[in-house]
RNA sequence: GCAUCCUUAGCUCAGUUGGAUAGAGCAUUUGCCUCCGGAGCAAAAGGCCGCGCGUUCGAAUCGCGCAGGGUGCGCCA
């Protein structure tokens, strides 16, 4: 509906100016007046343009005025107010039509992207042999959400999970790992049972330890690298046994965080070794390389150092190694060569801000995209802290592992599940628990800013009230249960709706409302957008169930309408929470 | 030193092509279950939007300066 009201409010203002002697191709800006007595729709268009035309706002307002007057089965009223603002008052005939063409459209989102954009995104990148902790939360859970609002839109996405799974720190595992893996081969047990990932990670760190203080284990590590790195058969076999041990834990977290990826989209650092040397000669090809202090560096103008001189990107390390600009760079070559994307983003944390803005300028300066005009976009995300302003850490300074953080979010859910419905079934509370515990995590941190840090606390993420996950499938649940006291499908309900109290009509304005909001996501890349529209969608809901009773209506035209009503806002609330990779509980 | 992000209610945060009386949640106070699920609704109170100058009809938003904080700055990823 706003893009035809915005459509037609276009047309009469580029009338008006036209009359005054101006060509106007700008877009109107439409907003929403911050006290709605003064509207539904607000334009400022006639203080905008009033220098312009040389002629008083107020004037050029009326003007404008007159012409939207006229629209009579759009507007109900159009006012102008203050300085020159213009409000427009809907007309209740309006919005219906709108809306019910909306109930009876097959899609939610009627959206059809312009332009279809071959999308990569690179998010989570876990590390072989170490545990998640919370610092991986962000980066997967906001790639998670972009990736579905991307693709929601039409656009195909390829995601990959950027494996840190080469390098000496691999090398160091499989040192310490080898005699416990033949061992266990040995002896016909399974590796999940001795080396959960847990383990993993205390043989790297042993290993870090050994190598600092041993010189000779230092040696043997380097050995093992270069072995491996050389294609050895027994060591890539020992180190794909120890990745998918490893991966085993992540996947059952991913699982539990309802995260999408999985094997397919693994394509770790290891996926591009044989693709570096090549990278490093298409980029001597452009001219820009250039050898310093033994490394093979790019020197760009816009990037200096510490003592003011310029700032090398470092392709390929003096000793003949790679680093991982050289593995983004190869990464890049494929992604949009091989993968065809035309947008590549990048979900890290904020501290690698730096390092993308290089690897970008580098990739346009030689020129090794597939196509100049590929969008590369980092996006950016702060830290978790503690309640001390610190990064998350335990007593111990470990940092939190995202295991034990969401096991503590489900067992909390579970007590509060028990406490306030105790005649669910124990599967169903178990199941209720899950939704809940995760669910809250989830949205505690999609509905920030992702710029800032935030100070994690357990309490703020399972309140039950609020601006809070529970919120919102609080407002679903109950939706499901208005249809079972009706005893109707809610899958299969549908009746014509109308306006017959305010509350009704608020909600009905704010359902029409996701699609902007969607779009809005997939293009500024900033999910709390959508957490916000969900929540004021919830709040207008819990005002419209107090105010408007389905049940106990007597008028059984009203009451049919407000199912319908109810209905489509469980629809979109469904949609725009599974588009947070939320999960919706019909009871709770 | 340079770059970058930030500073909004007691606390945690929204507020983005500059718009009307700066908004939520938590905490505090007050109403509302004979009524579809009170994990809710309605309301009160709470603000030199870090400070100053500028741009203009209009600034939390844009520019400059200052103060305070986070992060990054050659071969780790």
């Amino acid at each position: 509906m706003k893009k035809q009201l915005i459509q037609l409010i276009q047309n009469i203002i580029n009338q008006v100016l036209k009359n005054h002697g101006i060509e106007n191709d700008s877009a109107i800006d439409v907003q929403t007046p911050p006290d709605r007595k003064n509207g539904d729709f607000s334009i400022n268009a006639a203080m905008k343009f009033a220098k312009a035309c040389k002629c008083p706002p107020q004037k050029l307002a009326a003007e404008i005025v007159a012409l939207l007057e006229a629209e009579t089965q759009w507007f109900s009223k159009v006012s102008i107010a203050g300085p020159g603002f213009i409000n427009m008052y809907l007309s209740d005939e309006i919005i219906e039509k709108y809306f019910n063409e909306l109930c009876n459209n097959k899609n939610i989102l009627t959206a059809a992207v312009n332009e279809v954009v071959p999308t990569v995104v690179d998010y989570s990148s876990v590390n072989i042999a170490k545990q998640m902790h919370v610092g991986h939360l962000r980066s997967t859970i906001i790639g998670d959400v972009l990736s579905r609002v991307i693709e929601a839109l039409g656009n195909p996405v390829i995601r990959q999970n950027h494996l840190g799974d080469w390098g000496l720190p691999m090398a160091m595992v499989i040192y310490k790992a080898e005699p416990i893996i033949r061992k266990a081969e040995k002896d016909g047990v399974s590796l999940e049972e001795v080396l959960p990932l847990a383990e993993l990670e205390k043989l790297y760190k042993a290993a870090t330890a050994e190598c600092k203080e041993d010189p000779k284990v230092a040696d043997t590590c380097h050995e093992y690298l270069v072995k491996l790195q050389q294609g050895d058969k027994e060591l890539l076999d020992l180190w794909k046994k120890i990745t998918r041990v490893s991966m085993a834990e992540v996947y059952r977290i991913y699982r539990l965080l309802n995260v999408k990826l999985t094997e397919a989209d693994e394509r770790g650092e290891s996926f591009y070794r044989d693709m570096l040397a090549d990278t490093v000669e298409e980029i001597k090809k452009s001219g820009l390389l250039k050898e310093d202090a033994g490394a093979q560096c790019v020197f760009l103008d816009e990037f200096k150092s510490k003592e003011g001189n310029p700032l090398p990107v470092i392709i390929q390390k003096s000793d003949g190694g790679y680093n991982y600009a050289t593995f983004d760079l190869a990464a890049m070559r494929f992604r949009t060569h091989k993968l065809g994307a035309k947008r590549v983003i990048y979900v890290t944390d904020a501290r690698q801000a730096l390092h993308f803005k290089q690897v970008f300028a580098t990739a346009r300066a030689t020129g090794i995209l597939a196509d100049p005009n590929v969008k590369l976009e980092h996006v950016p995300f702060g830290s978790i802290l503690g309640e001390d302003n610190k990064p998350l850490k335990t007593r111990s300074g470990e940092n939190v592992k995202l295991a034990e953080l969401l096991k503590e979010a489900v067992d909390r859910a579970y007590n509060v599940v028990n406490e306030k419905n105790p005649k669910l079934s124990e599967e169903q509370k178990k199941d209720v628990a899950r939704m809940v515990g995760i669910g809250a995590i989830k949205y505690a941190d999609l509905s920030q800013n992702r710029n800032n840090d935030y100070v994690f606390s357990f309490d703020r993420m399972l309140a039950l009230n609020g601006n809070t996950a529970p919120y919102l499938q609080y407002a679903h649940a109950r939706i499901c249960s208005i249809f079972r006291k009706a005893n109707e499908s809610i899958d299969t309900y549908s009746a014509k709706a109308k306006i017959s109290a305010p509350e009704e009509r608020e909600l009905m304005l704010k359902i029409m409302d996701l699609e902007q909001a969607v779009v809005s996501v997939a293009t500024d890349l900033r999910p709390h957008v959508l957490c916000n529209y969900l929540y004021e969608l919830s709040v207008c809901f819990s005002s419209f169930y107090d105010k408007c009773s389905v049940m106990n209506c007597e008028d059984s035209s009203i009451k049919a309408s407000r199912l319908e009503i109810c209905n489509m806002t469980r629809k979109t609330l469904a949609y725009g929470l599974n588009l947070l990779g939320i999960e919706v509980p019909r009871e709770m």
